[in-house]
RNA sequence: GCGGGUGUGGUGAAAUUGGUAGACACGCUAGACUUAGGAUCUAGUGCCGCGAGGCUUGGGGGUUCGAGUCCCUCCACCCGCACCA
């Protein structure tokens, strides 16, 4: 065996490596896991056993998890899943021979810690700090193979530094369509010095053309205002929930049913200047490279989705009586000459603008509507139909007939050019509102539209429809657009529901913007034209500390208030910060070189380490943090800094751990009679009791009967023969798991929960079955349910290897599941049960040099094919299972012999590393096991020549009968139509048809 | 509303390619050992039935010698929906 050495650290050995062998704890010869872990703990810390080399030979393997955002509540059981199971296909890999990079850090800007901040006045850097520290206390609890050296936090300014430097990059590139990727501006530039813009419009303004001439006449500032359209990182107008009460710009999930979720005050959308990133740009690389990846199918759809491709025509129509005219994007050109209305989204600029005045009124009071309402209400209230006209027509392209314009909520500006054709017949909302504005239906379809519902199917002819009239849907739609292009008024057009991403948000606890204003015109901190120090720019480009985080002036954020850090020489600086994805969209090419100054990661490391080979995660990023890594990939890759283009080659995704929470039933007594005191004491009824009286199997006085028989106290209060004279109610309340075992309430523990419960009345299941039964539902684990359970708490019980291994044998990896502190007991046992294969209490390590036996090695083989298998294919449930098999086998065989034990310590390492830790250096070996190869299984051992077959008649099986598995048929089909049971069965009638299906069953039709 | 996912014993689940449904555990029942048991071990445990046997993978229908697995249809629950991360 090589040195240690070797496997280790060759950035720098650390003192103490070489000094990693047998250490002779002294245990008692049961398992002792709590000595056994924090030994163990203790050795790989001190000999830097995880640490990973860029400097190496062997080939590669990148292992990521999602970092966490580390919240105040730190982990619960749920969170460790997918490390868990990342951990081990880590040290499998390893032990397979590879490089394994496995790193971890924190996604430590954000929301929570900027809110707690505002309620304690608490910086946020020192509550993230804070709970960064209780996070990699709960992680180290688990005994992961993290090479911490390699931390990364977003909110740590020598790694924020970089996401702005990757900003500034987007700042400075523009997308060209040609060459299909990023360019640095200047190339942009020099372009529209030599021929203007002709041949590469603008993103941002389809519209805008000027030549070189024309560029060259432009101002520096009307140069950048053209350029900043061009930008993948460019400054633009977005609408954002904006609070008066609170002074404040709310995200989303802040704002429920239209009153900010704080004190329930008004909301509505407000317009401001914010930056964006470009993404849309990408749309069509974003889905076509899809196909390279090993994620999900599902994971895939959602992204697909996302981006939301969609083939079919721009249509433009004049106003009447206006020089305005209307572009709607349409997916159905070939309905056409169905459109009976056109529908403009309220918040469209122009909407005021073709307002007739007698509509105007009735205009505006429903734009005030739409203002309060979020865009999912707009999107999935289908039964109300809402909208107004706004006096205003417009021309039909083809047929010149006047066609109303009406606007909707229904219509997003967003999406499309913000505009509609409504053509009733065929769709079903354009139906719905026709119908309810009482609007003329024109049916195109002939027979095939009922008048009731609107025809959406793409099967049939087109009718009524001109020179479309009698084709198929997909003839008729290339006609129309050949129609529309002859005449001017369209052009076949893809569309792509994505939108640019918004990038700015109006907090504190965020990326600074690089970014300085002069004279209202944004620039770059590293362009010349900024004349500050050096030492000026790195403190502009840092957070500032503050003592309040209350928002600026109109929507500002916080960082408005900081006179000192946002007024430079030069002019002001911005004072949005980024959202939450800037950090975490290129997190993984960090670790890859975590510690440079000079460049994000240099480009010998990011060549070796390249993508991540396996990445694992919750399916809640399924479009956001996944979409938004996968373009600054490619915008990096585009620009020459990197040589991949895809982030994650393979993606798993976990489920979620689910909490179980458990519930008492309070009864609460009002007497009807409003001067009769009201009962205050509580009283505590068992699940069986509340399930009866909810049933209406219980009657109001039987319940009161049931609690006075139970207590002297309540037979005082309440007279139980006037049952009527009461109210009676049963409310559930949630109880904390940790005062119940399984259903049954720790009624002591419950009665120190809280004062007011020390003399709750409890009533039990009945007066033999003294027990208190808790009801049990599965909900989402979250403090206020009282069903969070800490993996410290599970650890400290049970030891970490026990809690890693329930975690696995839970279930599949990528379902969801609910948390059931109970069933540990199971795994708890194998591990004990595998302990005493090498131990034993009394004489201590039992283990022989005997050579092991046929069915021992049959055992320890099947054991290293199936688990490796499951490992490979992320089934660690399975793995587990077969773990739980091959020790019940070996206990049954009282197989001792470290021929098969030694093998046996080195498999379950991934699941168990303390345990295996410690019995691979019991067995006198030096060194980590986790230097140790994955062993290799013997074909001889795993292959069987028999097999029990199951013989069925018609189907139904109903004896097993044993042939080789090299058996002719003939001969099978000899013995099995001469077995009893078999004669029994066909009952006397011929065998029809004789089904072998070799190594499976055996199957007779009669 | 749109998109995605999941439904198998009292519970978590297994069945990798259409081939013995319920492996492995939890729980429960009975027993052994023990001063004791929240230790350990043994046996049993899908449902109905004394039994022979029948039924059973959310409901209904279909394809097949054979369906948890494939197809159609209906239902229930969970997750995401662009400023939570």
């Amino acid at each position: 065996m090589p040195p240690l050495s070797y496997f280790c650290s060759d950035f720098h050995i650390p003192p103490g490596a070489n000094d990693f062998r047998l250490k002779t704890f002294d245990y008692n010869m049961e398992y002792n896991f709590r000595e056994i872990e924090k030994n163990w703990k203790q050795a790989w810390k001190d000999t830097d056993i995880y640490k990973v080399s860029n400097d190496t030979s062997k080939p590669k393997f990148y292992i990521l998890d999602m970092f966490p955002y580390p919240s105040g509540a730190g982990l619960h059981v749920g969170h460790p899943l997918g490390y868990i199971a990342s951990d081990i296909y880590a040290r499998y890999k390893r032990m397979k021979g590879f490089n394994v990079l496995h790193p971890m850090g924190y996604d430590a800007f954000g929301l929570p810690a900027e809110q707690y901040a505002l309620e304690t006045g608490q910086h946020p850097a020192v509550t993230t700090e804070k709970n960064i520290a209780r996070y990699r206390e709960q992680l180290d609890n688990i005994g992961f193979c993290y090479d911490w050296s390699r931390e990364v936090r977003t909110s740590d300014p020598k790694y924020y530094k970089w996401t702005q430097w990757i900003f500034l990059q987007l700042f400075h590139s523009w997308y060209d369509r040609q060459e299909n990727k990023a360019r640095p501006i200047a190339t942009l530039i020099s372009i529209f010095e030599q021929e203007g813009n002709a041949e590469t419009p603008c993103p941002g303004n389809e519209a805008l053309r000027f030549d070189a001439d024309t560029w060259a006449t432009y101002s520096e500032k009307e140069k950048r205002d053209v350029l900043m359209q061009y930008r993948i990182a460019y400054l633009s107008h977005a609408e954002v929930w904006w609070c008066e009460a609170l002074g404040t710009v709310l995200a989303n999930d802040e704002v429920v049913n239209g009153v900010s979720e704080r004190g329930g005050h008004p909301v509505e959308k407000k317009r401001m200047r914010q930056w964006f990133l470009r993404i849309t740009e990408y749309a069509e690389r974003l889905i076509s490279s899809l196909d390279t990846l090993d994620w999900s199918d599902a994971m895939k759809e959602m992204q697909r989705n996302w981006i939301g491709k969609s083939n079919g025509a721009e249509v433009t129509f004049h106003l009447q009586d206006s020089e305005k005219e209307i572009t709607v994007f349409t997916t159905r050109p070939d309905t056409i000459f169905g459109v009976d209305f056109l529908v403009v989204a309220p918040e469209h600029e122009w909407v005021a603008d073709i307002t007739a005045a007698e509509q105007k009124a009735e205009v505006e009071k429903y734009q005030q509507y739409v203002k309060s309402r979020s865009e999912r209400e707009r999107m999935s209230e289908v039964k109300q139909v809402t909208g107004a006209f706004t006096g205003a027509y417009a021309i039909h392209p083809l047929n010149k007939k006047p066609i109303p314009v009406w606007i909707a909520e229904y219509v997003l500006a967003g999406y499309g050019t913000g505009a509609i054709m409504a053509v009733p017949s065929g769709d079903d909302r354009d139906h719905a509102f026709a119908k309810h504005f009482n609007i003329p239906i024109t049916n195109i379809f002939g027979e095939l539209y009922n008048g009731e519902e609107a025809y959406s199917s793409k099967e049939g002819k087109i009718q009524e429809s001109d020179f479309l009239s009698g084709l198929s849907i997909k003839e008729a739609t290339l006609k129309a657009i050949d129609a529309l292009v002859a005449s001017g008024a369209g052009k076949s057009k893809v569309n792509y529901r994505l939108r640019d991403a918004g990038f700015s948000r109006q907090r504190y606890w965020g990326e600074p913007f690089p970014i300085v204003y002069v004279d209202d015109v944004p620039y770059a901190l590293d362009e010349p034209e900024v004349t500050l120090s050096p030492k000026e720019k790195e403190k502009h480009a840092q957070l500032p500390l503050v003592e309040k985080y209350t928002p600026g002036p109109e929507g500002q954020g916080p960082l408005a208030n900081v006179d000192d850090w946002v007024n430079t020489s030069v002019g002001r600086m911005e004072t949005n910060t980024m959202p939450g994805y800037a950090g975490s969209s290129w997190y993984f090419l960090r670790y890859m070189d975590p510690h440079n100054d000079s460049e994000f990661a240099s480009k010998e490391a990011t060549s070796y380490w390249r993508e991540v080979d396996l990445y694992i995660g919750g399916t809640e990023h399924a479009v956001g943090h996944l979409l938004y890594s996968r373009m600054w990939t490619k915008a990096l890759y585009d620009l020459g800094f990197i040589s991949f283009d895809e982030p994650f080659k393979k993606l798993v995704n976990q489920g979620m751990i689910q909490g179980s929470s458990r519930f008492v039933y309070r009864l609460v007594i009002k007497p009807k009679n409003q001067n009769k005191q009201p009962i205050e004491f509580p009283i505590f009824i068992s699940w069986t009791i509340y399930e009866n009286y909810r049933n209406k199997r219980l009657s109001d006085s039987e319940l009161l009967e049931l609690v006075n028989q139970h207590s002297i106290e309540a037979h005082y209060a309440i007279a139980p023969d006037k049952g009527d004279s009461y109210e009676l109610a049963l409310v559930p309340m949630h109880v904390d798991v940790s005062l119940v075992e399984g259903v049954v309430l720790k009624i002591d523990a419950f009665r120190n929960w809280r004062e007011e419960y020390k003399k709750a009345i409890i009533v039990p299941e009945g007066i033999q079955d003294i027990k208190y039964i808790c009801g049990a539902e599965v909900e989402k684990m979250s403090k206020s349910k009282y069903n969070v359970v800490n993996p410290d708490d599970i650890v400290a019980q049970y030891g970490a290897d026990t809690f890693r291994m329930y975690e696995m044998f839970l279930g599949p990896i990528d379902v969801s599941k609910p948390w059931d502190t109970k069933g540990i007991e199971g795994v708890h046992r194998f591990l004990k049960k595998m302990w005493r294969l090498y131990f034993d209490e009394q004489t201590g390590l039992v283990v022989t040099e005997e050579p092991a036996t046929e069915a021992e090695l049959k055992a320890l083989h099947k054991t290293i094919k199936k688990t490796g298998e499951d490992i490979e294919r992320f089934s660690f449930n399975t793995a587990v299972s077969q773990f739980m098999i091959c020790v019940n086998e070996l206990s049954t065989l009282n197989c001792h012999k470290r021929e098969v034990l030694e093998k046996l310590a080195i498999l379950i390492c991934p699941f168990a590393p303390h345990m295996a830790e410690e019995l691979w250096n019991k067995l006198g070996n030096s060194g980590s096991v986790i230097t140790a190869s994955f062993p290799a299984y013997e074909e001889r051992y795993v292959t069987e020549n028999t097999k029990k077959y199951p013989v069925a008649v018609n189907g139904k099986p109903r004896v097993e009968m044993e042939f080789a598995l090299d058996a002719e048929q003939s001969l099978i089909e000899k013995e099995v139509l001469a077995d009893p049971t078999i004669i029994k069965w066909l009952e006397g009638k011929e065998p029809k048809k004789f089904i072998y299906v070799k190594g499976k069953m055996i199957n007779v039709v009669v």
